[in-house]
DNA sequence: CACAATTAAGTTGTATACAATCTAATTATC
DNA sequence: GATAATTAGATTGTATACAACTTAATTGTG
């Protein structure tokens, strides 16, 4: 008689696997955020740049990847098209010439209040209560520390 | 007296942000399997590609993506790539000519052998519990049902 | 001090994502 | 049964991601 193959145990099925749940949800997350940044004109990476700079108010490329865990490869065109949008500036380190720092510009500032609504707009639509929300949040925190941790 | 800026309070500050935790963390593990992909010579995506077929056999490109969320400008370039690869072919279908069936090659279906070792490894990597890998994972295929349900 | 090693940012090349559009095939409607 | 509407897949254009490399500046070492 033929095994019928059993998805509980076969860990190469799509929904047994931790990685596609992240991947998908991910994706899907971003795209909802990305319906009401329309109106800011803004995508979500460059909103979180934009974050980042709202709590920091500057900092250099190199802190900018640590805190959002991405490369100068990612960044340095990102930033080229903040700045174009007129979002951010570029000051260059007078101590140490490598280093450019990035700063918001008074428009960068304006649109925090504006963002600030998102987040509670987003968090309504995932219908899911403060504590389900926290707690995942900080497993995930934990799931990519022990990543980064991990790296070689 | 000046308020000082509570990140507890402050939506926007990015470690409330569960948004920006999902796309952290799924950049993470999309990574760390990466690792293990490039003995095999594939992307994660070509490995969810390959993991639907290994689970179904045989599917249109509509179907493909359903199950894993994408749309044809994200599958098509993708599905080239794989059969350029020789791991995939397509077949169109006789009663319906819109319609591309994709199967998996010998060596689409070979690869499955190896292929089958990878989530056992990366779950190890992850050092969690396997109670709290499949509560996750069901709480974040919670949140994209109901983000996938929202969509406009 | 000379110079090798390191570092910060930017650039290049490849691989996604996804909206918008296009083409060809099928279905619905009158 | 002609044709309008819909559908499946591919293509185009824009925006990430990220590895690998380049350039310029700084630091470490003898």
């Amino acid at each position: 008689m033929k095994k019928k193959p059993d998805s509980k145990l076969n860990p190469l099925h799509l929904d047994q696997q931790l990685c596609f749940a992240l991947y998908s949800s991910s994706r899907m997350i971003v795209q909802a955020y990305d319906e009401y940044l329309q109106r800011l004109n803004i995508t979500y990476l460059q909103f979180l740049v934009l974050s980042a700079l709202w709590q920091k108010d500057k900092a250099s490329v190199k802190e900018l990847g640590r805190i959002l865990l991405l490369d100068s490869g990612t960044l340095s065109p990102l930033l080229k098209k903040l700045q174009t949008k007129g979002l951010i500036k570029k000051l260059r380190d007078k101590a140490d010439e490598r280093v450019v720092y990035i700063e918001l510009t008074a428009a960068g500032k304006a649109m925090q209040k504006d963002a600030v609504k998102i987040p509670p707009q987003m968090f309504c639509k995932l219908d899911l209560k403060e504590k389900e929300v926290s707690d995942l949040r900080r497993q995930l925190q934990t799931l990519t520390k022990a990543l980064k941790e991990n790296e070689t």
